[in-house]
DNA sequence: TTGCAGTCAATATC
DNA sequence: GATATTGACTGCAA
C-alpha cells in the first residue's frame, strides 16, 4: 500500500523528511543498479541530491527537470532513461559542468516543483526573486543545493563581500538580483553565515547561489549592468515624475498595493514597528539568562511587567535564541576551523576570517550568550557566572537564587540542553520544570555577564524570572528536542565538517568551485576548542546530575 | 503547541 | 546611500 501510494503520489523531494526520502533513495539506487538485494542502509545518504521523486519511476518526461533545451545532462534523478541511468557520480559531474558554464538562469522553483518550461522567467512571477544565475539547464536550485558538496559558507561570504566591495556593488542589488533576498537578509547572511551542516536545504540555497555566482566569470559585469540599468530606470522615473509634477500614482498602475490592498493606501494600516527600549531589552536578557525557555506564564508576567505584548516577548525570545545560536555557530566555525582542520577537509571549517571575533558582532545576544556560559569560563566555576551577575538588580538576586541552573544548562545554541529525561511531558507543568538552560557561555570568558543594569524594567522582570527559576528546579523537560539536539550536536560539534562531503565526488567540489585551500587552517584556537570541549563535558556531567538521571543520556557530543 | 529556520522590512547606524 | 539591526511573520517538524 505504501508503495502504491508512493508511486502514484510521490511528494516532491523538498517536501520529504529524511525518512520520507529513504524510499526514493532506495528506488534511485535500485534503478541505478546500485542496490543489492539486502536492505541497504541508507543512513547518511539521505543528504543526497534531490531526487525527482516524481520522475524516476513514472513519468520522467513531465518532470521539467530537463530544460527545454533538453540538456542531455541533468541530474541522474532526472534521467528517466532506463538505458542510461547516470550514476550519482556521473550526474554530479554533469551537474558540475553545467554549473560552471555561464548560462541561462537557473529556474527557481519553490516547492521543488520544476518550473514549467512555459513559465516565464522568474521576473514577474517572483516578486522577490530571481535569479539570474548560471546554470545550463533548468535544474532547480534545489537540485543544485542537494547535489552540492559541503560548502565553506564562511569563505563564500567572505569572497562575496570582497567582490562586492571591490566593485562597489551593493548588497541590495546583489541580494535582489542574485539571491532573491532583501538587503537586510543579505547583510545578515554575509555577516553571520551559518556553517553548512547547520543549514537546512533552504538555508543552503543562498550559499549555492553565491558560489555559483562566484564561479561565473561574468558575475561582476552582469551585476554592473544591472546596476546601470537600475540607475537608468531610476533616472527615467525621476525625470518623468518631475516633469509630470503630478505623480501618477492615483492610477498606480503597476504597483499593486498588494499588501494592504486597501483601496485607500492612505490609511496606514501598518502597525508601527515595535522598538524595545534598552531597559526592556536588558530586562528580557536577564529573564533569558534565568530562563531561555520561559513558560507561558513567565512570558505573560514579563509582558505585563514590561508593558509589552506577549507576542512581542515571545518573538523576542525566539529571535534572541536564534541569534545567539548563530553567534555561536560563528564561534564554532572559528574554533572548529582549527581543530579538525587538518583531518577533515571541511571547507566550512576553513575560515577566511583571521580572527573575527564574534564578540564584536552585533547581536547583543552575544552578550547574554556569553554571559553564563563563558564556556570556558566555566568551569570558571559555576560561581563565576553567578558572581558576574551580581550587579545588583533584583534580577541578579533572582539569578543568584538559582545559580546552579544557570550554570548547568547547556548553551541553547548548542542545543545541548538537557536530554529528555526519557519522557518529557511538554505540558505547562513540565514547562515550568524545564531546565533553566543558561544562556550560552561567553566565548570570551567570564568577563561578561549581564552587567548590572539597575532599572525599573529589569527589576520588574527579575521577579518573574526568579520565580520561574525557582520553580524549575526539576529535571529537564525539554524532551525530544534535547535528544534530537544532542544528536544533531554530535555531528555538528566535532567540527563543521561534514563527512558527507568527503563521500562526494571530488569533481563536484571542483564544480562548485570549492576552495582548495581548505586545508590551510591555523590551529591557533586549539586551546579554545579544548576548553570548550572540557566545558561541554562538564555541562553534560552536571546536567546529568541535575536531571538526577542515573543512566547516561543518549545524546552525545 | 512549541520551537526553529529563514526572511522581510522598518529602523538605526555608519 | 549603504549596511546593520531587529521585531515580526511564515512554514515546517516534532
Amino acid at each position: 500500500g505504501s508503495v502504491s501510494d508512493m508511486l502514484s503520489r510521490p511528494k516532491p523531494w523538498s517536501k520529504l523528511t529524511q525518512k520520507g526520502r529513504e524510499p526514493f533513495i532506495r528506488m534511485q539506487l535500485w534503478l541505478n543498479g546500485e542496490l543489492g538485494q539486502g536492505v541497504l542502509p541508507v543512513q547518511g545518504q539521505q543528504q543526497g541530491p534531490v531526487l525527482h521523486s516524481m520522475t524516476s519511476l513514472q513519468d520522467p518526461l513531465q518532470q521539467g527537470c530537463v530544460s527545454s533545451e533538453s540538456t542531455p545532462k541533468t541530474s541522474a534523478s532526472c534521467s528517466p532513461a532506463p538505458e542510461s541511468p547516470m550514476s550519482s557520480s556521473e550526474s554530479v559531474k554533469s551537474l558540475t559542468e553545467l554549473v560552471q558554464q555561464p548560462c541561462p538562469p537557473i529556474e527557481t522553483s519553490k516547492d521543488g516543483k520544476p518550473a514549467e518550461p512555459s513559465d516565464p522567467p522568474a521576473s514577474d512571477s517572483q516578486p522577490t526573486t530571481p535569479l539570474p544565475l548560471s546554470g545550463h539547464s533548468a535544474l532547480s536550485i534545489q537540485e543544485l543545493v542537494a547535489m552540492s558538496p559541503e560548502l565553506d559558507t564562511y569563505g563564500i561570504t567572505k569572497r562575496v563581500k570582497e567582490v562586492l566591495t571591490d566593485n562597489n556593488l551593493g548588497q541590495r542589488l546583489f541580494g535582489e538580483t542574485i539571491l532573491g533576498l532583501t538587503q537586510g537578509s543579505v547583510s545578515d547572511l554575509l555577516a553571520r553565515p551559518k556553517p553548512w551542516h547547520k543549514l537546512s536545504l533552504k538555508g543552503r540555497e543562498p550559499f549555492v547561489r553565491m558560489q555559483l555566482w562566484l564561479n561565473d566569470p561574468n558575475n561582476v559585469e552582469k551585476l554592473m549592468d544591472m546596476k546601470r540599468m537600475e540607475k537608468k530606470a531610476y533616472m527615467k522615473r525621476r525625470h518623468s515624475s518631475v516633469s509630470d509634477s503630478q505623480p501618477c500614482e492615483p492610477p498606480s498602475a503597476g504597483i499593486d498595493y498588494s499588501q494592504g490592498a486597501s483601496p485607500q493606501p492612505q490609511h496606514q494600516l501598518k502597525k508601527p514597528r515595535v522598538v524595545l527600549a534598552p531597559e526592556e531589552k536588558e530586562a528580557l536578557k536577564r529573564a533569558y539568562q534565568q530562563k531561555p525557555y520561559p513558560s507561558p506564564k513567565t512570558i505573560e508576567e514579563l509582558a505585563t511587567q514590561l508593558n509589552l505584548k506577549t507576542s512581542t516577548v515571545i518573538n523576542w525570545f525566539h529571535n534572541y535564541r536564534s541569534r545567539i545560536r548563530r553567534e555561536l555557530f560563528i564561534e564554532e566555525i572559528q574554533a572548529g576551523s582549527q581543530g579538525q582542520a587538518g583531518a577533515s577537509d571541511s571547507p566550512s571549517a576553513r575560515s577566511g576570517r583571521a580572527a573575527p571575533s564574534s564578540e564584536g558582532d552585533s547581536c547583543d545576544g552575544v552578550e547574554a550568550a556569553e554571559g553564563p556560559g563563558a564556556a570556558d569560563a566555566e568551569e570558571s566555576g559555576g560561581p563565576a557566572a553567578a558572581a558576574k551577575s551580581q550587579g545588583g538588580g533584583p534580577a541578579e538576586a533572582a539569578a543568584a537564587a538559582a545559580p546552579e541552573e544557570r550554570e548547568e544548562a547547556p548553551r541553547p545554541a548548542e542545543k545541548a540542553e538537557p536530554p529528555p529525561s526519557g519522557t518529557p511531558a511538554p505540558d505547562a507543568a513540565t514547562d515550568e520544570s524545564r531546565p533553566q538552560a543558561p544562556p550560552p557561555p561567553p566565548p570570551e570568558g567570564p568577563a561578561e555577564g549581564p552587567g548590572p543594569v539597575p532599572n525599573p524594567a529589569a527589576a520588574a522582570a527579575a521577579p518573574a524570572a526568579g520565580e520561574d527559576a525557582a520553580t524549575s528546579a526539576a529535571p529537564p523537560g525539554e524532551g525530544p528536542c534535547r535528544a534530537r539536539d544532542g544528536a544533531d550536536r554530535s555531528s555538528a560539534l566535532p567540527s563543521t565538517s561534514a563527512p558527507a562531503a568527503a563521500r562526494r565526488p571530488s569533481s563536484l567540489q571542483s564544480l562548485f568551485g570549492l576552495p582548495e585551500a581548505a586545508g590551510a587552517r591555523d590551529s591557533r584556537d586549539n586551546p579554545l576548542r579544548k576548553k570548550k570541549a572540557a566545558n561541554l563535558n562538564s555541562i553534560i556531567h552536571r546536567l546529568e546530575k541535575a536531571a538526577s538521571r542515573e543512566e547516561p543520556i543518549e545524546w552525545e557530543f
